[in-house]
RNA sequence: GGGCGUUUAGCUCAGCGGGAGAGCGCUUCCCUGACACGGAAGAGGUCACAGGUUCAAUCCCUGUAACGCCCACCA
């Protein structure tokens, strides 16, 4: 509509640009000093309750770190409004934060740098939560943290462990489930600390193998191995028991080489006498399978090397490092003309530290060590019974196949902090095992373990020992066991399954059942836009706060949110995060156009609409119900993506534009159609909460007057709104939009030039709904005036199905391009045609396909065969080139 | 050595037995009173390859190739 007087822009309460650095810091305060985090255990709403994993364990640091706490935060929130009473069991991991003071304390007394602490294993994540303090993702976390008393889960170094962790300790133990025993446990020399087998990163190496002749004469045998250097603790060789080659050898004694002592060659099943030469050296002191060959048969177990793998032997070589060691012996070997043969290079798998990369070193060592079986068996029966799920289920094999193979677990570490060992040794060899309200043995003689425990074994405890186990807080009686651990898949066997273990163990008689969660819900690795995952070494790694700087928190959050398919890896870039802030700004400005336009949320939505209003209730009840079944399956990737194109397509692009003719004709009309502007985005800011908490609490408080959306009601989808004719009749006027306006483009009428079009109507459904939106038309496709009636020569048709526009071009029309486009869609049409009629002439289609798609390609054939007639008229009619 | 997964538009990824989709990028036009972080129109794909099942295959089966991940005590 076209005015003489400029009427001044009607106001809104909200300012024209949004500005996420203005807006959140507010409002994330406000939330906070409103309590809305706060969790009530005695509140009598349902619980729902989440896992959050401490940071730093998911592979990348910190966007991994804010992608989980992101997850997290959209089911709690949905959650929260949905009425449930909401708790994280937030994601400070105790140990990291409890240590970090202590960190601290040691770098002062020690004078080290950073640099130098490669064997302290919590440095990193220490380190990484001091630079993240502060951002308002993580802000939030810290804050829904406080509703849990800390002080209960969190140990001192001066007291030296937690309830939680001693009372673990001394259960399992005194069930005998945790034992202390002389094993080979991999060992890093360079943290100069066992490691259990999950801390091991095989890589495939470039090594060397070489064969030895043992003894001599007759009574000579070949081995081979890759570790040359371990010969020196070799105490047998052996051999397959039914190994006609050796059979004279067995039980007899041979010379080691080099060393000169005599040992056994044993029989023994373990042996392939398929591969290689048949025969093996055992060294049961520096190898698994040496080392249970060696029980078989009693051999003594020769510890060659000290704690840095310097070979501790005396003789020529005493002092010496591993590697070293390894091409001095094969030197002094060949000159004595005991090598048979070496291939080198020899690719095999080799074990390094996963902290600091050194070659591991499998030796005999005493340590700590839970016996896993029954735990194991629990664990993963647990998933077989279903009383935990896996999400997605496709990760259940992993899951099996990692905890039904299970091998007992090293727990001591022979770090410098961590919590230590509670077991006491007397002078007279008494070993006393300490509970939390045990008296701790004094007197002479007496000493503690020095060894600290595996940080899983009290990140294992989460789940309970945040909520106060072994007290029964009211929080662990509503809390426990917690509705879902979101997690990425890399960390399921650190973490996930010594929760699972330790949960079923020690939960055990909780009436409201021992699990520790009932779903797992993993996702994958934030990586960078080309796939690669984010690392320090490869520098990729992005800072999720100079995003949220940038762009601001509810775009970073959309963006992780909707790269977040079940299991799939999350690719991520800059340029994702720049939609996304689009996308808030769309979301922005549209809702300002409602407020401008008087929306509201008062009253009941009358009962005389317009289909246009119709026909957006409709959709919006159809995407309620697709977004709850999305959100129900933790689909964030697909809930984002739906209400995207919903806002972006449907509201934005043309409820929008429809409404605003009759808004500005005013009237009873527009009072309706302003009552459901408001109801529709009234309903898609609070959808939209999860993913965009700050953005939609500002527009949603400010359209609706309403305390915070926060604590605003879930929305419920109503079926009975749906309205399919109504879609129906807007679909007609879309496409009738549409051509129109690709009628125009492609004659290069420019959008200014307003053209004066005659409607004429080949169905009553359609002559029903168009006429009804001829304002609409008008400024939509650029036509002005409209009317119904016969068209006029030398109007050019523009034809959908059902309707008929004729555009005034004053004859002036690009005959060539005209041309061109009906060609264009007389082409589709045409092969639409054909392959439809193929189909339907095939008696063997017609015989066995059924019935409705059947019907369904014969409709198609018959809305082919209309275009085709349609754009052939239309051609016919072009004036000849 | 096992096990699993991936291969769809330039890039990153959805989809999945009956008409090839999104975001970004690209082309053309437009600063129209919510928005240029925007609007309109458009280009772009033998859905890795070879067989098979089916009336019908991007989708199911078999094999091949490339890439990736996890697990593993074979000297």
């Amino acid at each position: 509509m076209t005015s003489d007087t400029a009427a001044a822009p009607p106001s809104t309460d909200l300012p024209t640009a949004f500005v996420p650095a203005e807006v959140e810091g507010p409002l994330y305060q406000r939330w906070v000093d409103r309590g809305y985090f706060t969790a009530d255990p005695s509140s009598g709403k349902p619980p729902f309750s989440l896992v959050i994993p401490p940071p730093n364990v998911t592979g990348s640091l910190h966007m991994g770190h804010a992608f989980e706490h992101t997850l997290m935060d959209i089911l709690t929130r949905r959650k929260r409004m949905q009425g449930y009473e909401a708790l994280w069991l937030p994601g400070m991991d105790h140990a990291g934060i409890a240590t970090q003071n202590v960190v601290e304390k040691a770098l002062a007394v020690e004078g080290l740098s950073r640099h130098d602490l490669g064997r302290v294993q919590f440095l990193e994540r220490v380190w990484q939560w001091k630079d993240e303090s502060g951002g308002a993702i993580l802000g939030q976390m810290r804050r829904l943290g406080d509703s849990v008393d800390w002080t209960r889960s969190r140990f001192t170094m001066d007291e030296g462990m937690s309830r939680a962790v001693l009372t673990m300790f001394k259960r399992l133990y005194d069930d005998g489930l945790i034992y202390r025993a002389e094993r080979i446990i991999n060992w890093c020399p360079r943290d100069l600390t066992a490691l259990s087998d999950i801390e091991v990163e095989h890589v495939e190496e470039d090594g060397e193998l070489v064969s030895i002749r043992y003894g001599d004469g007759e009574d000579s045998v070949v081995v081979a191995t890759t570790r040359v250097e371990t010969m020196l603790g070799d105490t047998a060789v052996a051999v397959h028991p039914d190994d006609e080659r050796y059979r004279h050898l067995v039980g007899r004694e041979i010379e080691l080489p080099l060393v000169g002592r005599m040992i056994m060659v044993v029989a023994d099943e373990h042996v392939d006498p398929k591969f290689g030469t048949g025969a093996v050296k055992v060294t049961p002191a520096h190898d698994p399978n040496d080392f249970e060959i060696g029980r078989r048969h009693g051999l003594e177990m020769i510890n060659v090397m000290d704690d840095d793998a310097a070979i501790s032997l005396p003789g020529p070589w005493l002092g010496m490092d591993r590697f070293e060691a390894r091409s001095a012996i094969t030197e002094e070997l060949r000159r004595l003309g005991r090598i048979v043969a070496e291939k080198r290079p020899y690719a095999h798998s080799v074990g390094h530290c996963s902290r600091c990369g050194t070659t591991v070193e499998p030796r005999l060592s005493l340590q700590w060590f839970v016996n896993v079986a029954p735990l194991a068996k629990a664990a993963g029966d647990a998933v077989r019974n279903g009383v935990v799920h896996i999400h997605p289920a496709a990760q259940e094999p992993r899951w099996f196949a990692w905890v039904d193979n299970m091998h007992d677990w090293c727990i001591s570490r022979q770090l410098w902090w961590g919590h230590r060992i509670p077991v006491w040794y007397g002078p007279d060899g008494e070993t006393v095992v300490v509970g939390p309200d045990d008296e701790i043995p004094t007197g002479a003689g007496w000493h503690q373990d020095e060894d600290v425990l595996d940080t899983w074994f009290s990140s294992g405890l989460w789940p309970f020992s945040t909520l106060g186990w072994p007290e029964r807080t009211p929080e662990l009686e509503k809390f426990y066991p917690t509705t879902v651990l979101v997690t990425g898949y890399d960390i399921l066997f650190f973490w996930v399954a010594r929760m699972m273990m330790f949960g079923l163990y020690a939960m055990a008689d909780n009436p409201a059942g021992a699990e520790p969660f009932h779903t797992v819900a993993l996702h994958g690795m934030v990586r960078d836009a080309r796939g690669k995952k984010m690392s320090k070494s490869s520098g990729n790694v992005v800072d999720p706060l100079g995003w949220i700087d940038k762009y601001g928190a509810d775009a970073l959050r959309f963006t992780l949110a909707r790269g977040a398919n079940p299991g799939t890896d999350v690719p991520i870039s800059e340029d994702w995060v720049q939609g996304s802030r689009n996308f808030a700004t769309k979301l922005w400005n549209a809702t300002r156009f409602a407020l401008m336009r008087g929306a509201t949320t008062e009253g009941e939505i009358p009962a005389e609409l317009s289909a246009a209003d119709r026909w957006i209730l409709s959709r919006l009840a159809a995407v309620q119900a697709e977004a709850d079944a999305f959100y129900d399956s933790y689909e964030f990737a697909k809930v984002s993506d739906l209400l995207f194109h919903f806002a972006w397509d449907e509201v934005f692009d043309w409820y929008v534009e429809l409404v605003k003719a009759p808004l500005e004709a005013g009237g009873p009309a527009a009072d309706a159609t302003r009552r459901v502007l408001g109801e529709v985005f009234d309903t898609l800011l609070r959808l939209l909460h999860p993913v965009m908490p700050f953005l939609t609490e500002e527009l949603w408080t400010t359209l609706t007057g309403g305390e915070s959306v926060v604590i605003a009601a879930w929305p419920t989808a109503d079926p009975s709104r749906r309205d399919p004719k109504a879609e129906h009749e807007v679909a007609l006027l879309q496409s009738v939009i549409t051509e129109v306006r690709r009628f125009r483009a492609e004659q290069g009428i420019k959008p200014r030039t307003r053209l004066a079009a005659v409607l004429q109507f080949d169905d009553p459904a359609a002559a029903a709904a168009v006429p009804g939106y001829l304002p609409q038309l008008q400024s939509l496709a650029g036509l002005e005036p409209v009317t119904v009636g016969e068209q006029p020569a030398g109007f050019q048709s523009v034809l959908v199905p059902g309707v008929r526009v004729g555009i005034d071009t004053s004859g002036a029309i690009d005959v060539a391009a005209e041309r061109a486009r009906l060609g264009k869609l007389l082409a589709t049409a045409a092969q639409e045609v054909t392959l439809a009629e193929t189909k339907l002439a095939d008696p063997a289609f017609t015989g066995k396909a059924p019935q409705h798609v059947i019907d369904k390609i014969t409709a198609r054939l018959r809305t082919a065969e209309a275009d085709v007639a349609r754009v052939t008229g239309q051609l016919d009619a072009l004036p000849a080139a």
